[in-house]
DNA sequence: CTTCCCTATTGACATATGACAATATTTAGA
DNA sequence: TCTAAATATTGTCATATGTCAATAGGGAAG
């Protein structure tokens, strides 16, 4: 395999790694209606402020948001909305896989 | 949050973790043109039997793969094509921030 | 049934990650 | 300048992850 398609993977694996955490997909969750700062996540994703800001710097390193000061607040917002698309595509599979494993116990039962 | 809506963000944080290696994609890039072996995933992506049989079995364990015995070997495929169209979507994100952090750059170096 | 493949599992180790608490930093306003 | 508010950073701890080496399991062929 090329160097150039290794490092691009390397790279991919470090955006689906900062998309691999709860916390992280609700944070994101809140950002679909747009920016919003540090301190309306908190309520949101039920999380410590220290825990919510750590967080948000994973998301940022890995460049799905981005942030600017506004006074004392920080406010966050996605670099690229199609980061939602793939959230949305990515539960559409988890959906029709868990659909695939009830159907699978129904016909388990009925033998 | 409603209980159902956390809990499928747990299974999508599962399935972005399955993503989140750069051997696992080697190996997901390995399918796109169908089944494989685990003997022919191992020259592909350079890596020990143990390990490359580690990771199919995460990825098997987040449903992204499934698979089937043939005689001595083990064909594994994907369980759902979208899964590349997840990774082609989060490949293009990648490249426009790289674009997009490179004409930065080059802004900056004008100054 | 013995031996040889192919694959999976296990153990050991180093490293990474996440949660929490405490503290530092930055800015606004008195 | 002093204080308070919002956020970031740090340290500590427990747990998770990844790699390698060794070993186990299970089917095929003789």
């Amino acid at each position: 395999m090329a160097r150039q398609r290794e490092e691009i993977m390397e790279l991919e694996a470090e955006v689906f790694n900062a998309l691999a955490h709860p916390l992280r997909l609700k944070i994101l969750e809140r950002l679909r209606s747009g920016a919003c700062c540090v301190c309306n996540f908190i309520p949101y994703v039920g999380a410590e402020q220290s825990n919510v800001s750590h967080h948000l710097a994973i998301l940022k390193k890995a460049g799905i948001v981005r942030c600017e000061k506004k006074g004392l607040e920080v406010w966050y917002e996605v670099t690229d909305a199609n980061i939602f698309k793939i959230i949305d595509m990515l539960e559409e599979c988890v959906i029709s896989n868990l659909k695939r494993k009830s159907e699978l116990l129904k016909e388990m039962a009925k033998r």
